[in-house]
DNA sequence: CCTACCGATCGGTAGG
DNA sequence: CCTACCGATCGGTAGG
C-alpha cells in the first residue's frame, strides 16, 4: 500500500545495519509534514481520532514513533491541521470551479448553474480523491478546542458565504422552499451525509449525485 | 448531576467505613443494565466510543470500574446494546406514531401526511429526549463487527422500509424528484445530519424542522 | 457487583 | 528525525 511506509518489508534490502536511507525525493523537503497529515487524515477517517494512535500515523510513513511529535506539538494540533488543510484545499476548489464556469458561459450564470457548481465542487471535497480531510472535518469536530475551531470557522463561513446568496436567488424564485437557514443546514446535510454511504467505485458518479440533488431540491418554476 | 453516581461526594454521608449503602430502587432489579446503557449512550454520544472509558460510565452510574463486565462481555457489546435498543425504541416509536396518525384521521392518509408523521417521528427518535442512542449508531457504526451490524441493520431496515411505499407514491404523484434511491439517501442526510446543530433549547422547534423538511422536499403538485 | 490486579498501549519527552 | 524511555490509562479478569 505505502512502499515507503513499512520498515519490516523494507529490511530485507538494508545494505548495512540501520533503517534504510530515504531516496531524495523522501527526504524532508517539508514534505514529510505533508505526508504526515496525508496519513493521518487516511487515518482518521477510517478508524476516528481517538482510536488511532500518532505510532499508526508515524508507522504510515515510516517515521518512528515518537517523531510527529517533532512536526506537531500534539495529536490534537495535527488533527487541526488535517482540517485547516482540508478546508483550506476545498475553498480553493470552490473558488476555481467557480471562476471557471463564469469564464466558460457566455451569459451570466443562472442561480440554478451556480447551484450546480457548488454542489459539484462540494462532491469533489467531499468525496473526491485525497477528501478525507473534510469528512475528518465532519466527524471528528468536538475534538477540537474552541480556538481551533475558530480557525477552521473562519474558513467555513468563507465556503459556505459562496452559497448563501445563490440560495437566496433560488428562494426568491420559489425555486426552493422552506426557512432559509434550516433550508441551509439541510441541504448541506443531504451532501454531507454522502460521506457514510458513497463508494467512489460504486454505480452512481459525482454527476449522478450532483443531478438527483437539482432534482430533489429544486422546484420546477414556470 | 448525578445524585448516585459520585462517590466522592457521598463519602461524607457514609455510616461506616465502605461504600455508601444502596437504596432500594438503585439495586439490581435489572435495571443496572438500563443505567449502563442510558450512561453509555450519553458518553458515547458527547465524547466518542473511543474517547469514553468504561471506567467513565462505570463511574456515571456508580459502579467500580470492572463491574459493567458483568452485565456487558466488552465494551464493543455494550455499544452493540446501545445501537440495538436505540434502533429498537425507534422502530416502536414510528410504527405508534404512524397507528396514532391513522386512527385519528377519518380518511386515509395521504402520501404527504404519511411523510409528515415519519419525518416528525423520525426527529423525536433522532433529537428527542433521551435519544442519544440514535446519534451513537450514527456516528459510531464502523466500530461494530459485522456480526453486530448485521442484527442492527434487521432495525434499520424495518425501519426504512415503512418510508419506502410512501416516497414511491410521492414520486409517482410528482411531488418528489431524483432518482428514488439516491432521493432517500439525501433525505435521510438532510434530516440525520440536525443531530449535529440541533439544540433543543433553540429557536427552532422539531415541528418547525418537520415543516421545512417537507416544504423543502415536496414540490407543490397542481 | 466489588477488590485487586495485570499486560498492553498510548501520548509525549530528553537528548542526541 | 531516532533512541530510549516514562507515567498514565485502559480493557479486562480472577476470585469472592
Amino acid at each position: 500500500m505505502h512502499a515507503i511506509a513499512d520498515p519490516a518489508t523494507a529490511a530485507p534490502e538494508r545494505r548495512t545495519r540501520g533503517r534504510p536511507r530515504k531516496t531524495a525525493d523522501e527526504r524532508d523537503d517539508g514534505n514529510r509534514r505533508q505526508a504526515l497529515l496525508r496519513a493521518a487524515a487516511r487515518l482518521f477517517r477510517q478508524q476516528g481520532f481517538a482510536a488511532t494512535s500518532t505510532r499508526d500515523i508515524a508507522a504510515a510513513v515510516g517515521m518512528r514513533s515518537g517523531s510527529p511529535f517533532y512536526h506537531f506539538d500534539n495529536k490534537e494540533a495535527l488533527l487541526a491541521a488535517v482540517m485547516e488543510e482540508g478546508m483550506a484545499r476545498a475553498l480553493q476548489h470552490q473558488g476555481e470551479q467557480m471562476a471557471a464556469a463564469v469564464a466558460a458561459s457566455a451569459t451570466p450564470l443562472t442561480a440554478r448553474q451556480c447551484l450546480r457548481v457548488l454542489v459539484r465542487a462540494h462532491f469533489d471535497n467531499l468525496l473526491g480523491p485525497e477528501s478525507d480531510h473534510i469528512p475528518v472535518m465532519l466527524y471528528e469536530w468536538r475534538v477540537l478546542s474552541d480556538e481551533q475551531k475558530r480557525a477552521v470557522n473562519r474558513l467555513k463561513d468563507d465556503y459556505e458565504a459562496v452559497w448563501v446568496p445563490v440560495l437566496q436567488a433560488l428562494r426568491r424564485d420559489g425555486a426552493l422552499g422552506g426557512d432559509p437557514r434550516l433550508a441551509r443546514l439541510m441541504l448541506f446535510g443531504a451532501l454531507n451525509w454522502a460521506a457514510q454511504w458513497y463508494l467512489p467505485d460504486g454505480r452512481a458518479s459525482l454527476d449522478d449525485l450532483t443531478d438527483t440533488t437539482l432534482q430533489l431540491f429544486l422546484k420546477d418554476v414556470p
